[in-house]
DNA sequence: ATCGAGCATGTAATCGATTGCATACTCTTC
DNA sequence: GAAGAGTATGCAATCGATTACATGCTCGAT
């Protein structure tokens, strides 16, 4: 009972044409006279034919479709640029595969295995915990000039990269909390060895600096961008002998995680303490006390680099101009306030 | 400088076999005498050689791929749910594709463009709003033998489907707020048309009969799932003569835009209005107060979802067995407590 | 009338695998 | 030593498209 979809050989038959026609209607229609050509095109209709893209793709060697790389696909700020992404991707001919760096951790081949295998024809990494032999892999083929970088990157390495402006944004935490009268200032820190913590953590530091703001070591507090290391971080906070007034998170969620445990041990947010996030999720607005945060554009970060990566693999061998980085911007909510006397 | 990837042809040379032999070698070694598949097995290490997948899977009349439609992939309920997916797919031949139905809106023949095209093999609906024309056009083609739907489905139409026991988890919601001494518990839907939003709100109404709970229609507050909803439903309710002394949400999100609103106007959660979400997203351990709420195994849907596809895409043409009906849990928070006197 | 340019179309090779069938070779058995 | 069974391997068709090249036709210029 199923019908077995039709082929371009049945199209050439019903409309008495070779393949060839049929197949220059489709790529190349003023090749082909238009009498024939609506012949042709009537013949399509009436066998209701679709190209298969596997054969196509095999013979003009390509795979069509692009792989992006997310850490977690269960962090909310990812979900936000996967939606930017499959944007940028939707008038494309690519498919769009996802993984998980994190569940299905990445052998050091099996990057290039993709490529390799055929699979796709370009990626989107947004870990920069990526091991430099999967890239070394990747270079030895060629394949390099056909990953762009989101978000995170790889020190050292020559990848186009769509990022926010990270040292903008924590410059913007920190000049809000000290218009605001806070002085003692802590943060908490993204995982070491992330390129993101380095990057907040050094505009914050120079930020300080500029302001002429204690520095105390203690005063950074080692997180990993997750709910659970707020928690901790607030724990460490509470039972500093001099506390700080407020606190620079380096992910909003490190900031849910924080404030759940501040204000469980009985401290009110702002008024005791305030807190500013940075990437500006859909639930800061409806936290309590919504947060105040340093937005990332999500969406256009997504759309950005999915472009970028279709330019790229159009003509993968000329040189690319460094991507300038995104703007982010300040949104104060009621998680800061004046710091207390 | 890019070498050329190896062929099987390359293999065969190199091997001095045929490329039939150095096929069979790859895919039923013991059809192949010893020494020959050694010496294949050799000429495999030499040139690096992967089997490229597009060609294998034009010859075999196959895809390779999965297609995951999301209703949005940045709701964080989703994210987990991927992440089980992807998990369930990773052993498997098949890659995951992703798409967004609400970004980029499903055509009614769409859907069975993707097999019509040979883009993928099977398919993971999240969507029960997707359009039954959609699921026509599928099933005019036979490719609704492999579709599996996941959390949600479409009444009347008969396919697996993987979903929790949302009447249960709207049972236990209830039976916990009555044994707190709650009577007057309001309840915010989902959308109207959604499946989720019926099951949930038919098994609270049962429940509530069964308990001899009054079910004043002003009780039952239209939402949709999202923090925007919450929050509406919070104006309602506090502008209610007869005020509720309990929420029971369809869902943890409404829950949190429900909880900020309430807590900016004033009350306290639990003590006086205490509140219950659905889902028990990562959030909801950290939003203050801490959520209780209906505990949904995302990674055991999603990897069931796909077990079940790859089973279904197996032996499209045998009967399924409808599936049982994935358990929840409830969890017992802080936002929730006895009823005020 | 002849020639060449230019256009429309067809022929057939090709992409890189899989696999039914044919062939060649090795044993076993009488 | 011949026949037959069984095993290992190769040949070539095939999946469904694209495209270089060949062919044939029309038309205008000489």
């Amino acid at each position: 009972m199923i019908q077995k979809t039709a082929t371009i050989q049945d199209v050439a038959r019903a409309a008495r044409v070779s393949t060839a026609t049929v197949s220059r209607v489709l790529s190349a229609p003023n090749r082909v006279a238009p009498r024939t050509r609506e012949a042709v095109e009537e013949a399509i209709r009436e066998t209701g034919y679709r190209v298969n893209l596997a054969a196509r793709n095999l013979r003009m060697q390509r795979a069509g479709s692009v792989l992006v790389l997310v850490p977690n696909l269960g962090k909310p700020f990812y979900s936000g640029i996967l939606a930017g992404i499959s944007e940028g991707f939707a008038g494309s001919e690519y498919s769009v595969l996802i993984t998980d760096t994190e569940s299905n951790p990445l052998q050091p081949e099996s990057l290039a295995g993709y490529f390799l295998d055929g699979r796709i024809d370009g990626a989107i990494c947004l870990d920069g915990g990526i091991s430099p032999e999967s890239l070394a892999f990747c270079a030895r083929r060629g394949f390099d000039k056909r990953i762009v970088f989101l978000c995170e990157w790889v020190d050292g390495e020559d990848y186009p990269i769509v990022a926010s402006d990270n040292a903008d944004g924590a410059r913007l935490a920190m000049r809000h909390l000290h218009s605001l009268g806070h002085r003692k200032i802590a943060h908490v820190t993204g995982p070491e060895g992330n390129v993101l913590t380095s990057a907040r953590r050094d505009g914050m530091m120079a930020e300080r600096t500029r302001l002429g703001l204690p520095a105390r070591s203690e005063l950074i507090v080692r997180g990993d961008f997750s709910l659970e290391s707020g928690h901790a971080a607030a724990e460490r906070i509470l039972g500093m002998e001099d506390r700080p007034t407020a606190v620079f998170c380096a992910a909003d969620m490190v900031a849910f995680g924080l404030m759940a445990r501040l204000q469980a041990a009985g401290l009110n947010v702002p008024r005791d303490i305030s807190v500013v996030g940075f990437d500006d999720i859909e639930m800061s607005e409806y936290y309590v006390p919504a947060l105040t945060t340093i937005r990332q554009n999500r969406q256009h970060l997504g759309r950005r680099a999915a472009e970028l990566l279709i330019d790229r693999l159009a003509r993968p061998d000329d040189q690319f101009d460094a991507e300038p980085l995104t703007p982010v911007e300040l949104v104060v909510r009621d998680s800061t306030g004046p710091a207390p006397r």
